[in-house]
DNA sequence: CAGTCGTGTGAAACCGGTTTCACATCTGCA
DNA sequence: TGCAGATGTGAAACCGGTTTCACACGACTG
């Protein structure tokens, strides 16, 4: 491949010429100008961003640091980070999560060895300490997390409204015995969305029973089991609020199982809004989470930041998708 | 973060031993090694992958080219990369395809101005032509597709034997009226399984029928309206094979909404076993894919290939994974 | 007309490594 | 004892760019 060498000799002038029109860093008297964009054409130049990258500090890279790769939301979020990236120059460079103990040595080496330009961290229970260690070194988005003191760096949406209206859509129908299956105990959203959830049921006068709770962990076996569980031991239950849809499926085929008709019987609510949730029998009524726009805000953001311009983040939110899988107590 | 000149001044000698001993490219002293290593330790030191890649040539860098992004499957196979790629010290990036016309002259300039040592193609459509240029530029491993000419760095399914054997699960049960919906027109695999599919008709004595065929697209919209369209029709039909599963979601729940059961009334078959399948209602008896080994299987070989090393690729096939959503024939 | 300033440009240093090359030292063998 | 070959090491060139610096030249001022 042609480097910038090449294109001076070509154009006969110095290769700092052919930097400053590159980057349009400084004037330069228009015939060289010319001569030079001509000899990048006629040499089909492509600068080698490595070169870039080591000489001019900047990698045009961005580190995603995702944490459970083949969860649908998350995996949602981070093809909305790379579609938002793309046409930018930046491009997405992937770590694995599995944040262990390691976490600031071992991932933040990892990027930093590579010059990323910033970070977009996606989700997950990273030690909030390390993010906001990482901040200092490095333009970092959050997405999908919310975190104190990182109000404009932060894509997130209100998890625990969101599963406080969920609640309210069930007791609006009539529901009261509303069982839930909550997500992995630590995770930040599944508290929240517990949260919301509780706080519901107490302002309608309900009192919450753990009978009807169930400590889930975002998976469709869980939904399973679940249910199961509360058939087996006789608990009286006509709504699920699950956790995400995932488990809502589970819950959805452990229902059917028991012969038990949605919504007809039992109703049942999800959360995110996966594809395939349109697509249940009966479609699911959920909550939508605005999972790839948050990609692609993050990814917008992060660029932004780079480049300290100033951005807003959009206003994104979680809505109630209503379909068919809710209906009303009869 | 500490250079190579630091650590080498820290221990008394050159950069090139620190170098040395970086690599393990030559022997050195072992009091010296000693020292370097404990310069190192001292330092906190971690080599500037840019640095690396710009004197070295590589550039630890694995470039994934995925076509159509949100695909469950294709999805799944970058997945299955990027978690086979964690702890070999390479690093994924990403670009989208929407390979267009443009294909060499967009993607690979890219790819080829960040050095990348490897690439990885996902499925997709690139025209062949363009596939067998690369391959002299860059080790390449193509995931999912069959390539003539490529045996040793084709990582792919059989997809007209699956497709022939779907058909003849139904066949086996009794079937004779199968609809089918296709995937995506010029797609390689919708072609290939639709191959299997007449075939499997074909020896088993039976005309395939021209209105039993629906020009899908592999989206559940797509199922949903070959329903429609055959019971509007007045077609008849005892089994339907989707192109994937999502197709078979979307057929599922347009058969409820005609009040027609499944398995009693249609048999339903899809393809790839995504996630959602096992819980469909009821369940969906699909083709499963191995998506995730093949990622993996892609990621150990892109590695091996540039190392040198001889590699074997894994034999994947795809296998009938049997649930509740085809029964035999009354 | 001399002195100052602004403008455009090339040479050279630099980014942080790898690799070649020359050389000093050490060993082994005749 | 002398010399060839092996061994270990540092200096320097190099990868392909960016950026600093010095300087030549023309225009503008007093």
């Amino acid at each position: 491949m042609a480097t910038i060498q090449d294109i001076a000799k070509q154009a006969n002038v110095s290769k700092s010429t052919v930097s400053r029109v590159l980057n349009n860093t400084s004037v330069v008297e228009n015939s060289k100008r010319e001569a030079v964009l001509e000899a990048m054409r006629a040499l089909d130049y492509q600068p080698n961003v490595i070169a870039q990258s080591l000489a001019g500090g900047r990698s045009m890279t961005i580190g995603i640091v995702t944490q459970n790769i083949g969860s649908p939301f998350t995996d949602t979020i981070a093809q909305g980070v790379i579609s938002g990236l793309a046409g930018t120059g930046y491009s997405p460079i992937f770590v694995d999560g599995q944040w262990k103990q390691s976490a600031e040595s071992e991932v933040i080496r990892t990027l930093l060895g590579r010059n990323v330009d910033g970070l977009v961290l996606i989700g997950g229970n990273v030690p909030a300490a390390d993010i906001n260690n990482l901040r200092d070194q490095l333009p970092t988005i959050v997405v999908a997390r919310e975190l104190d003191g990182w109000d404009g760096q932060c894509i997130h949406v209100d998890n625990e409204d969101a599963g406080y209206r969920a609640t309210q859509h069930l007791l609006n129908f009539g529901h009261q015995d509303i069982a839930v299956v909550r997500g992995i105990k630590e995770h930040p959203d599944a508290i929240n969305r517990h949260k919301g959830y509780t706080r519901a049921l107490t302002d309608a006068g309900i009192t919450p029973v753990a009978e009807l709770v169930y400590q889930g962990d975002f998976s469709a076996q869980s939904g399973v089991m679940a249910v199961n569980l509360w058939i087996a031991r006789g608990t009286h239950f006509t709504a699920v609020f699950a956790a995400n849809d995932m488990v809502a499926f589970g819950a959805r085929l452990a229902l059917h199982r028991h012969g038990i008709r949605v919504p007809d019987d039992v109703s049942v609510i999800g959360f995110d809004d996966q594809a395939e949730a349109a697509f249940m029998t009966p479609p699911l009524t959920t909550m939508r989470q605005p999972a790839a726009e948050m990609g692609a805000a993050g990814a917008s953001a992060i660029t932004k930041l780079i480049a300290g311009e100033s951005f807003e983040l959009p206003k994104l939110s979680i809505e109630l998708q209503s379909r068919e899988s809710v209906s009303r107590l009869r």
